[in-house]
DNA sequence: ATATCATTCAAGCGATGCCTTGAATGATAG
DNA sequence: CTATCATTCAAGGCATCGCTTGAATGATAT
């Protein structure tokens, strides 16, 4: 019954790749990458019910992905290190550049208008210590509470349209979110031009800002 | 169409994932690694049937990791790019190192369960001639491969949970590994004894063994 | 101890995936 | 056109996966 040690080790690589290749568990991935987080946490996030949610955090740790610890009654999970984050972004970058699904999609985000190139994160630090530019941060405010880009404006999609008129006009908008596979700044973006506002997406989304080592700014005043 | 364009998003990047996650395309995409290869050749290599090579193929496809083209009757597959093989690395690379990582882990977190006595060997060797045990080798194959206590059965951690079922409840079970240092045999105990089987550890590991001059098989049929 | 809360386990259902078998397609040679 | 060859398609069996429901576990507080 023993099978042949080549097939055991390519074994244990698919065991990875089959981690990845449930959308439930490239959301739980997004969101870990936003920092640790407790099971119950994650399932209202991605919308999951508990046990669920539980199941596929233990397929993520038994594929070492994710680790957890114990915090009192919670099991808090976290990403290994920045390696899964790496892993995930290769997966996006080959999705991406392979699919002409991908483009649709995301064109169909973008409401049909011109996606102009994202900032690189170095443009926008440089941008941001001249203060020439308005950075949005466009996910969820507690998410924003949790840690954002020093200097960023909080506004989820839903309170865009209302805060339109009280941002400037010549000034140059730069939004981000969570990542590459978040697409809260694809669809700002869109709704931003749509307006007339010059406004652009940031390269990545914060835990790709943070893995930089580029200031992260908790607890809002 | 668009339902959720953030799960649909989700669902191609898990779409090249899934195409990552068996271990006979893995092997397709060692052998497309080294040249373009049509079906024949590959399926010959693989040790697949054409029809189930072919489909392999189109999946692959269907994730653009690979492309085709024709020549003459046949069909020539090869890697779409660079990035193909980037990912395939990046992969091995987190598998192996996670498969490191969880060994460290393990070893800080000896307790847990109320773990028996270790059996030890001059036992065990009895409980062999009488064929009154199950003993199982829970080291990567190669290693089993290049020599392993005669009548022990090969699974990794990552497999056990699989063969469960296929062990007996009745007789003992009996986990070894590579020696004192080495984790795997604890967690395969663990995991073992957390699904009700009788199991416990060999004292020490194979080298022990060795060194006791008891008999070690050696390239397994 | 007992109660409570968060998480995990276990069993069952429907859907999907892998592999096999046998027939259909598409391109080339005579 | 017909025959041949390589590949692909189609249908079936069998296993696995993802999700749900309800119960069990583990840690903490009373």
């Amino acid at each position: 019954m023993s099978i042949s040690p080549k097939l055991a080790l390519l074994e244990e690589y698919a065991l990875v790749a089959r981690a990845l290749s449930a959308p439930a568990r490239l959301m739980l991935l997004e969101q870990l990458a936003q920092g640790e987080r407790g099971v119950e946490a994650l399932a209202e996030k991605t919308g999951l019910t508990i046990a669920n949610c539980s199941q596929h955090l233990q397929q993520l740790r038994r594929a070492a992905l994710v680790t957890s610890r114990r915090d009192g009654k919670a099991v808090i999970y976290r990403l290994t290190d920045a390696k899964t984050l790496e892993l995930m972004d290769l997966l996006r970058i080959v999705a991406e550049r392979n699919l002409a699904q991908v483009e649709r999609i995301l064109r169909g985000l973008s409401g049909g208008y011109d996606a102009p190139e994202p900032v690189s994160r170095a443009v926008l630090a440089a941008r941001l210590a001249e203060g020439s530019v308005t950075v949005l941060d466009v996910r969820p405010s507690d998410e924003y509470a949790a840690g954002h880009i020093p200097g960023a404006r909080n506004a989820t999609l839903a309170q865009l349209e209302q805060i339109l008129p009280t941002l400037a006009h010549d000034a140059e908008i730069v939004a981000y979110c969570r990542g590459p596979y978040c697409v809260y700044a694809h669809q700002a973006v869109a709704t931003l031009r749509r307006h007339g506002l010059n406004a652009r997406r940031l390269e990545g989304g914060l835990p790709e800002w943070r893995e930089d080592g580029r200031p992260v700014l908790i607890h809002v005043g």
